[in-house]
DNA sequence: TGAATAGTGTCTATCAGACAATATCAA
DNA sequence: TTGATATTGTCTGATAGACACTATTCA
């Protein structure tokens, strides 16, 4: 088999030959194949990880991007991810790898789940690569993401890439619209907040989190016995304090509950017109 | 190229030749090639679309199921489902297109969203098959689902499959508990729970809808004022009235929120031992 | 008329939000 | 001491849940 550079030129990766070659428009209409009909076998294609990577910095809400160094939309900022590395890798270990190599984030410590997959049939000119995007939530860290495969990585506050003033490549605005509105949502039911957090925090910092996440602002006395109301949400991290300018605060660290009972509700949803009967 | 039976054997899917066989375990720290390996190609996937139809029978939240006819699994129970088309299905089509296939259900009129994708290395004993899949609420139906392709399609109790009673076939079980989940969770801030009922419906039926899906048993005094007092959740469907035994009951149809303020909460979460500080 | 379901009224314990007051540190 | 932040206290209007009561149909 001859050896060819990827990313050069598109990809002709099907491997199987069909009874018809496909026309690209979709019908659903259309009957599928069976498994009866021997000549054909279904399709292969290439599957990519994205990392959506949230953290706080400077109090907002930011993402790490990095430059893509090669064709297509060499140049342009994108989330980082890559292929799977053989064929026999397992989703969450590629999302933990790109993690890694592309930010030097130790995974062990960090928030991932899975967010979503994108597989729009255009989305990469190289050919049919569908995509599953990872949600990570990183707490504040030393300014330079340090060692990376990607050494221009960088943090982009989020509401840039909400608002189309940073355009991304691919379709990787979607993506991230998608991340921070997950993040959003599950402030509410689940002890997320405290992923964007060090081991132990303030209870002022924890309030942080929610002010940069949802971009309200909360009334500090009120938000410091909303949260320790919630069983199992935080719990006290002994008798340490920390200290800015003020009185030094207790020390919380995460409780073991995954899911918040009562939920903190987002005040103030854009509750517009009152369209009810 | 040989044509060959899918299905038959492993396959042996990857066109592309790695410098070295990859061993499949998953170790994180092993660097990935990058672009300039001239001999690494990304590996192609199988990619499959697999359906968690949820729908109310008898009052009870079902699940609908395929008995497989072809190895793996053959004669066991599974979500219907099948791979890609053609290498160029949008993936949202393919599983419109698999609802219309396994289910005869008509797609323009169903709740239908992306759930997860599933891609443990040995899900499949046929070789490398990632599968995206869908989760779809539908309205009680009249009794059989008729003209399918697979026609011994049925519905099953989910508690059966969450309960471990029915085992299905590769990791569909753990499908189906996430689809339950994420319905169980959207009930109380998305309108999710109209797409359970017919286009109009009466308070009790949504109550029903809301106590299935839930396990619970709620007033229907004061549910009926609850989710009139979401704005935009139901709207007057004119002076309609639809009767059984008691007094006939006002129609309603869904409004056009997608977000519910204030939410309905769940009653009565598992909230344990108190585990706080 | 009685059974059954739909819909309204009302009470009460609890909660969310506003905000005053106090505590404890650094400079 | 002053400024800043943390923590506690208290008040008030809103709300959730319990449940009595009325309304409207069919058998």
């Amino acid at each position: 088999m001859p050896r060819r550079r990827f990313g050069d030129e598109p990809l002709d990766h099907p491997k199987w030959t069909y009874r018809e070659p496909p026309s690209c428009h979709i019908d659903i209409n259309v009957r599928s194949p069976t498994m009866s009909d021997e000549s054909w076998s279904p399709p292969a294609v290439l599957l990519a990880v994205d990392l959506v990577i949230l953290t706080l910095r400077d109090s907002r809400l930011s993402v790490l991007l990095v430059e893509r160094g090669i064709e297509p939309h060499q140049g342009d900022p994108a989330l980082p991810g890559g292929f799977l590395q053989h064929s026999c890798e397992d989703l969450r270990a590629a999302a933990i790898r790109e993690l890694s190599e592309e930010s030097a984030l130790d995974a062990s410590r960090l928030h991932l789940e899975q967010l979503g997959t994108y597989g729009t049939p255009d989305r990469d000119p190289r050919g049919r690569v569908v995509s599953v995007a990872y949600l990570v939530i990183a707490p504040a860290l030393p300014e330079p993401i340090a060692g990376t495969d990607a050494a221009d990585a960088s943090w982009a506050p989020a509401e840039e890439i909400l608002s189309g003033a940073r355009r991304l490549a691919f379709d990787h605005e979607e993506i991230v619209t998608d991340g921070v509105e997950r993040a959003r949502n599950k402030l509410e039911h689940s002890p997320l907040a405290t992923a964007f957090c060090d081991r132990t925090f303030t209870i002022s910092q924890l309030q942080q989190v929610y002010e940069a996440v949802w971009g309200v602002e909360l009334d500090p006395r009120n938000f410091y016995r909303k949260v320790q109301a919630v069983p199992g949400f935080i719990v006290s991290a002994g008798t340490e304090r920390r200290s800015t300018r003020g009185r030094p605060a207790r020390l919380f660290r995460a409780g073991s509950r995954t899911t918040l009972h009562p939920p903190l509700v987002r005040p103030d949803p854009p509750n517009p017109e009152e369209e009810e009967r």
